[in-house]
DNA sequence: ATAAAAATGACAACGCTGGTCAATAATTAG
DNA sequence: CTAATTATTGACCAGCGTTGTCATTTTTAT
């Protein structure tokens, strides 16, 4: 029922020593016994016992996420991604969802990865662009990974995967001024999240290559949600001089938005252009079908996870690329800026 | 920095082995000694070694939630849930989305249980309904509780959670009915979740309590999602004889209702009344507001871990009141189908 | 005071890894 | 082709931090 080291080691006609050395990807070990062991391992369907490598290695096998993100699709991407990284390298996820604004959540964090034993840590915003949370882990000695905003790899953000909102956001600024649109609003997600601003400022060079002065009644703040899209949008809606198109932070916001202009019955795309942010469902949902930058989380999530294991394995081939990694958001272009008739 | 067994023992006066009886709340240990411990316990923070535990006991301290849901709030308020008695229980929660048609979920699952050595299995549908999962686990003898639709405990149902959507679904009909409907509509979920015939049987029970024979033509199958609201509802509004009220199988179904009526220009609830199920955000998020049922799902998930925990906790306190939960959500009446005016 | 019961402790596992060193095999140099 | 060198493997031991078993001590009841 139960195969341990030992099972393999007979089965193989090598040392209960080799086995390990194999599992452990150690050097020194021909490639034929390797075949070997692994044809063993194989055949037995050994399964290492975790708890037993984990003691005596003090060496864990698994990684946690900690997250605290309303997005529930925003997650759900996410823990696909670092599970599907985590199948393939043997690796277990916790996932550790928590409120960023507890006062002590530098201590909960430390006393996740102590409590759980964590190899490793993967962050999203807003705990990836939390200093104070860089600087706990890195003074415990614990391996981690930030999901963030950003276009330019550097040294500093060495353990970082980055996703150029700023491109994206002038890509699909772009695509709007493309479509002749100059009156174009923008609507902001919270503060908090540096996506936020990162987006504004993509949206905000678009504007200026054209030489199109910001209209800072344009640049609605707000939060990542649909009420916040809802609010944002009447506003937008109410002024004397309104938009011809809205940029909203993410899809929810932008659904939020569609949503307020029907209830307004403006005509969409007609009278007035929507275009979000993220590719989530909310776009695929909401009638017409959103424009929107997909981001694809699952992928990203996967290569967090990469990038992470890189670092937690000992012995992993180190000769892969190790640079970092920039996603850049793809235009996707729906009905809610171009009509298709 | 890093505190052991030994260092309670030595702390506390005692040899490890009692402290070890304290930390598995064994019988007995005089009370004055468990004092001792748990004195030195909390004075060193004293975290064990789960790693050192599973290996010499055998026994583990995490527990799987399988899951196939496309509704990414479910999921994430069910995990919220088991995370929740998890740290109350000292335990670990490991997530495991698959693919519920895949040919061989059976041993997908086995291999998950003995590769992590899991304690037990949290299932819902539509993993909780299928015979031969549970009777694979039960082969394993792994512990597991299921989630499912049902209003009756029985014996056979001993580690299940029941949802009584029968009741929930007469309760939201009635409610209907109150407002003076007499042609209500019925958007299905899926045929493969039971929720889906519990809800409509529901509705029909309510239908036949006031002597409403239901129109066939109302009974509209689909599946959980937005677009096939939107497909069942204009479907409906097709008919000669329209529906002067819907009640959907989900939220999200309700939702695409909601929508395709707003794009038929038809006032809702003025012209026709719509309801969801669930109390996702989905029924927020649209206006008007959604009547729903609210389904407390992280509660629901809560007392499902600790259903568990009951099984898998050798020495926990069985005076605990033994039977099954039954939850019977709330109805939750809001403007989708009564104008606040 | 003595038997029985309760509480505690000593010590060997649990399955694996890390280290050290010896034994063997493969490779290279001469 | 042989000796010297190097690469690979194995044997063995000592943990890793707990729990299980069983012997021992303490307490309680008679």
């Amino acid at each position: 029922m139960k195969v341990t080291i030992n099972d393999v080691a007979r089965h193989a006609g090598v040392s209960i020593k080799t086995v390990s050395r194999v599992m452990n990807n150690e050097p020194s070990v021909r490639k034929d016994t390797v075949d070997k062991v692994q044809a063993a391992i194989n055949e037995l369907q050994y399964q290492p016992n975790a708890a037993a490598r984990n003691l005596a290695s003090s060496r864990s096998f698994s990684i946690g996420y900690i997250y605290d993100n309303p997005n529930a699709y925003y997650v759900i991407d996410m823990q696909r991604g670092l599970l599907d990284a985590c199948r393939k390298h043997g690796y277990e996820l916790l996932i550790h969802p928590t409120n960023a604004k507890s006062p002590d959540i530098v201590q909960e964090v430390i006393d996740l990865v102590q409590h759980s034993r964590l190899a490793g840590l993967v962050l999203t915003p807003p705990f990836s662009e939390m200093p104070h949370i860089a600087a706990a882990l890195e003074k415990i000695g614990v391996h981690f990974v930030r999901i963030i905003s950003g276009s330019t790899p550097s040294p500093k953000l060495s353990n970082c995967v980055l996703v150029d909102d700023f491109t994206a956001a002038f890509k699909i600024t772009n695509h709007l001024l493309e479509l002749g649109h100059t009156e174009i609003a923008f609507l902001c997600g919270d503060e908090e999240h540096s996506s936020s601003g990162e987006r504004l400022a993509g949206y905000q060079a678009a504007l200026a290559k054209r030489g199109i002065a910001a209209n800072p009644k344009f640049i609605v703040p707000g939060s990542y949600s649909f009420e916040s899209g809802v609010k944002g949008a009447t506003k937008l809606m109410e002024l004397a001089k309104k938009p011809t198109a809205i940029f909203a932070c993410n899809d929810e916001i932008a659904a939020g938005a569609l949503f307020s202009a029907r209830l307004m019955n403006i005509a969409i795309p007609q009278q007035l252009a929507i275009a979000g942010f993220e590719n989530s469902p909310f776009s695929r949902q909401t009638w017409p079908p959103l424009t929107t930058a997909h981001q694809p989380n699952v992928t990203i999530a996967q290569q967090a996870a990469e990038l992470l294991f890189r670092h937690t394995k000992p012995n992993a081939s180190k000769n892969l690329t190790d640079k970092q990694p920039v996603f850049i958001p793809e235009l996707l272009v729906r009905e809610s800026t171009t009509s298709n008739s």
